[in-house]
DNA sequence: CTTTTTTACGCAACCGCTTGCGTATCTTGC
DNA sequence: GCAAGATACGCAAGCGGTTGCGTAAAAAAG
């Protein structure tokens, strides 16, 4: 059995409230009393049981972390952010791997309040607002990341995907492209349509006209980018330069255009979106906007703590991508 | 506040004793008082505090995770089989980043040992025996996934690379191939030794000979695997098949083999090994050999729980990989 | 050297749940 | 209808810490 407080304090010959103090470094010990304690705990390695500690001060320096996929890439990065910040702050992490199954957000997210997590964040996931609401939620610790309820204030974290679309439109038409195609997945879901509007924003800030027939709305895979490409190529003018609304698509595009016979960056220019591994991997090495997927999990644990300590002043925190050119434009 | 026992207890009129009798489906509650307070903790919603149960019962029903890198696309699936069984269990995990650091690694491992977690598993790291000793962990519940310590009877998991390797060499052969080419990693590590092992023992059992030339040790990288590929185009008698010990060297191998304008796999064919995204990115899709990274995971929590009941039957677990065959071969 | 203020420390209640043991109540058998 | 055994339940002592409050001792003030 490892060592307790009683123990530590019977060696030294005080109480344990005067180890526990001692420990958590608050007032109302003696110097000398003090050294004395804490040269024991060193030497016997002494730690204080956690779950003792919680119950009774009633926080458990554990935060909870649910999310629909841990093997998601863009996840892991948002994990790996929390992990080294909360690690840092002396703050742990539970994860729950939901699938996005609603039953099981809503069984991590009762154990998290049940007394287990200071505070939770939410990455993704498919929750939607009553749920929170009926499980009194929506005044615990909670930040939600990559996840917008619009009808709670909750803190929440996003990235600025109209910005990004934004950003590769300007880059293709800081190169000198005046004809720029957009292959990108289905308009209804919110990430894609926010593409569709930075694409615009970007050719009306150049005072280029917008032509719908340079849009091309495919599903978002490897084979879509593909396809979306030869439909493009059909056009009687057909483009100088792609922005791929997302990694796996420039993947296809950028094969398409090669299995066409055409010179990249040359003679089609292509930018794609998210900066995956893959990135790199195919050849020639691809332009991309690189999305902050590690700092908003680290701007999230922040977040968290102010929400911990009852005092968020900005609910809404949107990072802004940033362009990682290569070969391909 | 949310409610706790001694609420409950009030309100059916028993005693707290009889409560958590009653919620553990223990014995010595009348069947009508059993009911009464289930039928109470479902309308409230009631949920005990994990916390002080745990200090009570000595059980807190979490597991301590630990691994280098969660970002690392390998790592993700094992955690995603753990976190299923686990959570299938009625376990839960608390996840430790460790970067590699032994320092983080120490840290949390002793965090974990401090009454937080029934056991813990230990992906990969670099804590040596000794280390472990000294925290004393040989006879804390612990299993080692994807790591070997051999002087401590842990109870293990790994993958059977020498295996894996023999399966790709077998499916070449069977293919008609006589000669085969080995781009690897630098030997002294030990999966690719044993890779490189594997591969020898699959030309014996086929009676080909063995031609130290046709292997080529490189980095493990996409470049590596380009220019170990070079290298082979460059002998006498250049092979027909290629085996790269890694799906990145595998990439690099087929950027070479179509850079130098030959076919795949009709004049060079290619096997990978670890079937990440990227073999189904690459064009030609690649043959490779799949790990079962998942079943690692669910595995050791199997492993684990024998470990916490005390009766670890066969503390070695191998598991083997399985051949995906797509368009390289 | 006394009086007042400050500091150092102990006492004990509490956090919310578990569990061994004792007793009142209920069965069962004769 | 009563002794003996089984059953249902309560009591109270933990589990290992934290913390408000009271007091004895030390330091500062007079």
């Amino acid at each position: 059995m490892a060592l307790t407080m009683k123990d530590i304090a019977k060696m030294v010959g005080v109480s344990e409230s005067t180890v526990s103090r001692a420990i958590n470094g608050q007032p109302g010990v003696g110097q000398k009393t003090r050294e004395k304690i804490l040269t024991l705990v060193k030497e016997y390695q002494y730690q204080p049981n956690v779950l003792a500690q919680g119950l009774a001060s009633q926080k458990t320096h554990t935060l909870g972390l649910l999310l629909p996929d841990i093997t998601d890439p863009y996840f892991t990065q948002v994990v790996k952010g929390i992990e080294e910040r909360a690690s840092e702050l002396g703050y742990h992490l539970i994860l729950a791997n939901t699938g996005g199954s609603r039953e099981k957000e809503i069984s991590y997210l009762t154990l998290f309040t049940q007394n287990r997590c200071d505070g939770i964040i939410f990455v993704g996931g498919s929750l939607a607002e009553e749920e929170i609401l009926k499980l009194g939620l929506n005044k615990y610790p909670l930040v939600l990341v990559n996840k917008l309820l619009e009808e709670l204030a909750l803190p929440t974290l996003l990235l600025d995907h109209q910005q990004g679309a934004q950003m590769a439109g300007d880059h293709l038409i800081q190169l000198g492209h005046q004809s720029i195609g957009l292959v990108i997945g289905i308009l209804d879901e919110l990430t894609n349509f926010q593409l569709y509007e930075g694409y615009q924003e970007a050719l009306n800030k150049a005072d280029l006209t917008f032509d719908p027939n340079l849009v091309v709305e495919v599903e978002n895979s490897r084979t879509g980018g593909y396809n979306g490409l030869l439909h493009l190529l059909e056009l009687d003018n057909p483009p100088t330069a792609i922005f791929a609304a997302g990694d796996y698509l420039a993947v296809g595009v950028v094969e398409a255009i090669k299995t066409g016979g055409y010179l990249i960056p040359e003679e089609l220019a292509v930018i794609g979106y998210g900066d995956t591994m893959v990135t790199e991997i195919i050849h020639p090495s691809l332009t991309t906007i690189k999305l902050p997927w590690k700092a908003l999990g680290e701007g999230a644990v922040n977040q968290l703590m102010k929400a911990i300590e009852g005092n968020v002043e900005d609910p809404f925190i949107i990072l802004l991508p940033e362009v990682i050119r290569r070969q391909s434009t």
